[in-house]
DNA sequence: AAAGCGTGGTT
DNA sequence: TAACCAAGCTT
């Protein structure tokens, strides 16, 4: 299976930043490292404009830390996830302080940084450095649970992805990480979760789910929660409001005046400085200098 | 370990 | 239109 894929992706990679060759010198363990933040839970298409701007204004991790968390958040902007801005200028410190400035190519030191988990530490290893391990995304983990399992949608992640993905690995280092990519972009363009383009698979022939008929073998996935009149939708509004604040600090009695339901704003203003995304004083509230 | 966390495009 | 979906991580 892996010859079909990489053949397949050799002729059918969508045209990425991060994949051009003139593009190289941005795209090392920095580069990779913050399309990776952005890209964990927000479409590829959201991301490139935001992701261009970012690398323009912090070309390496010692020139984030140099600036406030606030920053990060501003520039972030409407990306969603807003936690991921403030993990990513906390891994830029961390970085600086325990890696001299130069992002780790090391998985362990990389997954001991924040907001780096099994799936970035990974793909930065191996997309940025050249290393050999399995990268698993929610994209393979659907195209192997359909191939080998013969079932429609994955379960959860966990342990056991890694050793699949682990045993269809090639043995080379530049051959493995191309792999890895074509799975990726495999799910993310024809085996897609919701309308599988079956027709234009390089594996359709051996799959166990085409072959089963593809048929509904349920859900096992969490339900996201509606997020119309979510706590969540309080939280972004508040932050946006934040966000677009030319002054940097609003007297809290200014932050969602009409909000439907005062007690979830407050619980909103609450969560956010709990979680670090916004400070409180004075009767002010304002980002985190 | 299950739940919480944004935002916008697609079906 | 409401529900689904998107290169996950943390607690």
């Amino acid at each position: 299976m892996p010859g079909a894929v990489m053949a397949w992706y050799r002729e059918n990679a969508r045209d990425l930043p991060w994949r051009r060759p003139e593009f190289a010198d941005r795209y090392g363990g920095w580069g990779v490292l913050v399309s990776e933040f952005m890209l964990q839970q927000t479409p590829v298409t959201r991301v490139i404009p935001h992701l261009e701007a970012w690398l323009a204004r912090w070309p390496t991790p010692t020139s984030l830390a140099a600036d406030a968390p606030a920053d990060a958040v501003r520039q972030w902007a409407n990306l969603g996830y807003p936690r991921r801005a403030l993990w990513l200028h906390r891994a830029a410190l961390e970085i600086r302080d325990r890696h001299g400035g130069v992002v780790p190519r090391d998985v362990d030191a990389l997954l001991a940084l924040t907001g780096i988990g099994d799936y970035t530490a990974r793909a930065v290893a191996v997309f940025a450095y050249g290393e050999r391990h399995p990268v698993v995304d929610t994209n393979t983990r659907r195209v192997i649970v359909r191939a080998i399992d013969g079932r429609s949608q994955p379960d959860p992640p966990s342990r056991r992805d890694l050793d699949a993905m682990e045993s269809l690995l090639p043995a080379g280092d530049a051959e493995s990480a191309l792999f890895n990519a074509a799975m990726m972009e495999l799910g993310a363009t024809v085996c897609t979760a919701r309308s599988p383009l079956c027709d234009a698979c390089p594996i359709a022939h051996i799959c166990a789910w085409r072959l089963a008929g593809r048929p509904d073998t349920g859900d096992t996935r969490r339900k996201q929660a509606r997020y119309e009149g979510s706590d969540r939708q309080a939280r972004g509004a508040v932050l946006k409001t934040l966000r677009a604040a030319t002054s940097r600090s609003v007297p809290i009695e200014a932050v969602l005046p009409d909000w439907p339901d005062p007690l979830q704003r407050d619980r909103a203003i609450d969560s956010l400085v709990a979680d670090g995304l916004a400070e409180a004083s004075g009767g002010f509230l304002r980002l985190p200098a």
